[in-house]
DNA sequence: CTGTTAGCGCTTTCAA
DNA sequence: TTGAAAGCGCTAACAG
């Protein structure tokens, strides 16, 4: 691997020149700069970002750390981070934890070890505490989907307390009486909002709504198991709010499972409207999450962070209602 | 942020020594070692990735360039490869180039600028020439689904042309005789050697392929289009194959807005067999392929070409023919 | 077991 | 417009 100091000799100037041309700065004489760019091609030269960094104390690189890209919901939050991220020159660091808080913990202080200019963390699960030293350490801190105070931070949100809420209402509305909420990680900060959104809404229409909550593991076969316990051990149930799509479909199966079938039977409603949601058969009513758009303003809010600009410490998004074909009228 | 300068006065030791319980190496009396670790904690002590990095010319970070997130066919792949290098303390970079050349070279270069310790590329469109400069430069590279010859190179293949060749086989026993082949990238190795592989098949039974390839624009979008085309242009279409399950999707979407059913009056088999392909209606008939596998195997790979260990430089997996509903016997 | 010194490849004063 | 020297935070010999 050729060094500047490699350039410089080949170009016959001072190692300094070479890395005036490698920044363009416009203090290099015209016919010096082309000497070292011909240097540095003959040479395919690439500037070391390892020891530029050490210097000049940013690296361009942002640490992503999610659940897991396998689930549908993260990949177009991905790109919208990666495509701000690149359009600025940054690289981005993709870390999956499985909402496990260790594994969380670990990337966080290897990112840190890395030097990474900034983290986005989405549906962090890790306590406050554990958090802290983090928070404290200066760091350019977005969170998606979780509410945290501190200096340097973001936070891009969703309504989930109003949505819960508004899809109880709908399923009331559709005449809806036994609902139960089929929840996510007790860990998550977004499942305990949905959860308390689904109570407030069952409490003010003077529905019980006691031993419907189901909360466990994620995905489709979490969704499955769980909805399975929820249809043998409560009162017949005629809709599911689910904390998520996946979720949702999990239920759709377990549902078949039981010979009910949706929405005639039971009806179902997501979260998120995942690719998924529109393709299977029900198609899913669910909650359109804008999650590209989501990606994109937190990468923009911690790039402005950096830059030391004025940023909304906080934005928050409420999902739209998307009607299809998993809910319908009863009685 | 504290130095490994500040821990050791701190503790009262050398940097040396704290260094030494960094990489904890064996040489420290246990009461130092203690008191360094004390230190450590107290001061919220990271030590510098950077500054290790560009001494020891490893930085544990490795790149995955692939086409886009967003197209379920990755998220699978890029998990196989997390996993690994998180077991191993690597980190990996996202890149996300959407099949384009110029996008993956740029990539390249920040990558190696950032001093990746070894680059994993899926589907790589770039031409030989502006790889070859990489190849030589010694970084190890690990190629999915792309045939490049060099040293230090990886490949972890799927056996396109013979896939091909077993899918027309099959749509042949089912009956037909009028296939269309709606393909992928032209800049795709992958590509050409599925429409080999078709063209191959064809000729081989004495049937006519001509007119019936499209090529183009990725995507269930791209898909839809193509198919229009394919269905508008050319003598009643049987039966379709695809390059891979998006393009298959939306060809069923196309067949449906030109009041085709499939596989009724028509079947389509796709490639990759995503998550999708089992939920859709009909439920797609396609060749399963294995992406969690392949990205462990990659990885492992690469983690090997660094660890100077002894590797295959080449595999490659045969892709298995799922039957679903998507395709039937005709007349 | 512990410390001293040099140097990784770059940028940054400060001079020339 | 160009260069010399110092130093970013760490590890690697080599002494002690």
């Amino acid at each position: 691997m050729p060094t500047i100091r490699d350039v410089a000799n080949r170009a016959r100037v001072s190692i300094k020149t070479v890395s005036r041309v490698i920044n363009d700065s416009p203090m290099v004489r015209e016919s010096t700069k082309e000497r070292v760019l011909k240097a540095m091609k003959e040479l395919d030269y690439h500037p070391n970002a390892l020891a530029r960094s050490l210097v000049t104390k940013e690296t361009r690189i942002i640490g992503l750390i999610i659940a897991d890209v396998t689930n549908p919901y993260f990949p177009e939050l991905i790109r919208g981070v990666e495509d701000v991220a690149n359009d600025s020159g940054y690289n981005v660091f993709l870390c999956n934890t499985d909402e496990n808080p260790e594994k969380e913990l670990i990337y966080i202080k290897l990112l840190r070890e890395k030097q990474v200019d900034g983290i986005i963390l989405s549906g962090s699960r890790t306590s406050c505490d554990q958090l802290n030293p983090t928070l404290t350490s200066g760091i350019p801190l977005v969170f998606i989907n979780r509410r945290v105070k501190g200096n340097k931070v973001g936070m891009v949100m969703l309504d989930n307390f109003g949505t819960a809420y508004t899809a109880v209402e709908y399923l009331v509305s559709l005449g809806h009486k036994n609902i139960g909420y089929l929840g996510g990680s007790t860990l998550g900060q977004s499942n305990m909002e949905r959860k308390n959104g689904f109570i407030q809404a069952m409490v003010d229409r003077g529905l019980p709504y006691h031993k419907l909550i189901a909360e466990g593991h994620p995905g489709k076969k979490g969704g499955y198991n769980r909805t399975l316990e929820l249809l043998d051990t409560n009162r017949p149930l005629s809709a599911i709010f689910a904390y998520d799509d996946m979720l949702a479909i999990g239920a759709i199966e377990a549902c078949r499972e039981r010979s009910l079938s949706v929405p005639e039977d039971i009806s179902i409603i997501g979260f998120d409207d995942i690719d998924l949601a529109a393709h299977i058969a029900p198609r899913l009513t669910t909650f359109s999450v804008p999650k590209y758009e989501m990606g994109r303003v937190a990468a923009n809010m911690l790039l402005n962070m950096l830059g030391k600009k004025e940023f909304e410490k906080e934005i928050v998004y409420i999902p739209k209602l998307t009607i299809r074909d998993s809910c319908c009228q009863v009685n």
